[in-house]
DNA sequence: ATGTATACAATTGCATACAACATAAGGCTG
DNA sequence: CAGCCTTATGTTGTATGCAATTGTATACAT
């Protein structure tokens, strides 16, 4: 069964405005449809199907897989052929000890440099995502504004590098499948964690906010 | 003046062997050559100038240079014009914090998780490096067993994704400028410093090294 | 029947050609 | 003389075509 290709298109025009280049235009599309699951790891890919159905060249198709080869999500087999990077189970561990730390260091940060404006900006979507959780919202509006609260401690530590390693660890784990943010329970271990670490910026308590 | 590019793609030839592709070839290239100082942050690239100097078409140069873009040593400037990545000067300080926290956290982790084998190796590294030391050997060689004791420590942490992250900002570090190891005190300094880490690491104190 | 060699098909890697865009210079007009 | 429009030039973005390497199937020999 073929992709629905254009579905991600629409979805990466609406994100990003539709005066991407072609190069980057694909690059958010494969991602897209690796985290939508419609490309599994360990699935080959060649560059004139795939140009074929997305209907491009495959000039800009390449430079979009070199960008992805670089970040470790495309990796070329053996004979050179293409294929999503298959993650091995050690890596799965290393995977999340890694996030622990940047996690931790992100959050350290944040305590102990925020300014008033952006921990004023975390305790608002802290309370926002409180509100959601009360009442019964989506999967999907929950993993959003959980999304923007670790963004926002991302940026308030101040390192673009820890926010660029962060965010490039999320585009790794799209690999491990879909996330389970729908258990109830896992909901309400989620939230009292984010309150802690909340009111550990908010009082700028650096090694409160790391545990 | 025009850059000696022929030397950049011998010491690539030697150290990678003359069978890499055309693309990863170019790369390994541009990284030398701003490695050693030939090209500046903030240098204008063009592609038409750099293919004809370097004896490729533009289709891998291309690819050479997505690849590094999505690593950040190559950034767009405005029109799309490409130019080596000028590093704020906050960044510098983002830079050093990052590679601290990634250091701990290796060191963390080989201390606590390292096999008999790996310790082994590491101390071998630091004998060996001890040596040189006393016998005046040069900077280069210095650099060279000082990279090899860190890199060491990497391995150990078994954690691959923090492995390229160091490797990654190591990378980035060339943008600052040649660094500073040549100075006799810097020396005795970070030779104390690899006595305690290695120390924690063989007695397998995990909170030490990371200190 | 199995192992090997050879030929063919498919896919990646690279080069060239063309199109679109940005930039800067020069002339024209107010 | 200043400002703006036009045009020429250079650079990036994209498409197409060709070469080389690799995977595979088939036929033959052992």
């Amino acid at each position: 069964m073929p992709i629905d290709w254009a579905k991600h298109s629409r979805t990466v025009n609406q994100r990003y405005g539709d005066s991407l280049s072609a190069t980057r235009h694909i690059r958010h599309v494969l991602l897209a449809a690796i985290t939508a699951g419609d490309i599994m790891p360990g699935t080959r890919l060649t560059e004139t199907e795939l140009g074929k159905q997305l209907g491009f060249s495959r000039t800009p198709l390449r430079e979009a897989i070199a960008a992805l080869k670089a970040e470790g999500i495309i990796e070329t087999g053996e004979g050179g052929s293409l294929q999503v990077r298959v993650l091995a189970y050690q890596d799965i561990h290393a995977l999340y000890e890694m996030r622990a730390t940047l996690e931790g260091m992100a959050a350290r940060l944040a305590a102990t440099g925020a300014s008033p404006a952006e921990k004023l900006f975390i305790n608002e979507i802290r309370i926002n995502e409180t509100q959601l959780i009360n009442s019964q919202a989506s999967a999907a509006a929950l993993a959003q504004i959980n999304s923007k609260f670790h963004h926002g401690i991302y940026l308030a530590s101040h390192n673009g590098f820890l926010t660029e390693a962060l965010d490039r660890l999320s585009r790794t784990m799209v690999l491990l499948g879909p996330t389970a943010y729908s258990l109830p329970a896992r909901i309400q271990e989620i939230a009292l964690e984010h309150d802690s670490i909340n009111e550990a910026i908010q009082a700028g308590h650096g090694d409160d906010a790391e545990a």
